[in-house]
DNA sequence: AATAAAGGTTCCAGAAACTGGAAGTTCAAG
DNA sequence: CTTGAACTTCCAGTTTCTGGAACCTTTATT
């Protein structure tokens, strides 16, 4: 698949992947012509960078969670550790998100008009996720 | 409050809280000796901006939601379109977050070992948020 | 009171993660 | 066989910080 289809498929622009490629995030062999040349796998993990990134994880972070699944040698013990480790990350974003969430809906559902610059929401701007 | 305290509280680097003054994201006022000065409101705002930058939300989508309880003038229906419009985006993202946890306790639970190399997760690697 | 350390200021330079554009090659359609 | 779209590389520019120099203010210590 050139890389056409596959940024179709990932959501990613060609540019970014070709990016990617440069910094060694993801390689893709070449068709005969030279063009790079896409399998489904590859698109799957295009996909997960996709996402990974739109959620605030950086290309860093992507990196070790990609190496997951790509390295066989790694020690399973230390596969595991570090999937704990982002799978807490992973819990406090949705924590933060589930707070944010509740700011903009409280938003919506009690601030028109003339209330909204006495808004309570403004105490909670940025509150705690209970 | 200086900005060293703001810091500390917000969870931002003195240094970004200075940029987001430089692009004009939130200006705080000054003391008599030129110092920034935040008061506890400001603290909130900095907050909420760590919050959602670290959830993948770019400045200017900050910029528009800090708008939501800033602008006192604007319409109504206006801040509502605005606040579902990003509302319906903490929902895609939560969903999206939630897709990430499972392959990555999946991962935890299932592919220990020997069994990771033909561990099923990498078919669901960047799967639908079903 | 003098001074050293800590923390504030501006400004300029560099890094991370893209993003746009030029110049050239390959492919698919008419 | 030509035209246009999609591919290639390369270089320059943007966004969002981040580090460092040079200097000023406050705070603590001698």
């Amino acid at each position: 698949m050139n890389i056409g289809a596959a940024a179709e498929h990932s959501g990613l622009p060609a540019k970014t992947i070709r990016y990617y490629e440069d910094i060694g995030l993801l390689r893709a062999s070449r068709a005969l012509n030279g063009y790079r040349d896409y399998t489904t796998d590859d698109v799957h993990r295009l996909k997960f960078l996709q996402r990974a990134r739109s959620l605030g994880f950086t290309v860093e972070e992507c990196r070790q969670l990609l190496s997951l699944y790509a390295d066989k040698n790694r020690d399973s013990a230390d596969v595991k550790a570090i999937a704990s480790r982002k799978l807490d990350e992973i819990d406090t974003k949705i924590a933060q998100l589930q707070s944010l969430r509740a700011v903009l809906s409280h938003l919506i559902a009690h601030c028109h008009g003339n209330d909204r610059p006495d808004c309570p929401i403004i105490d909670d701007l940025a509150g705690e996720a209970h």
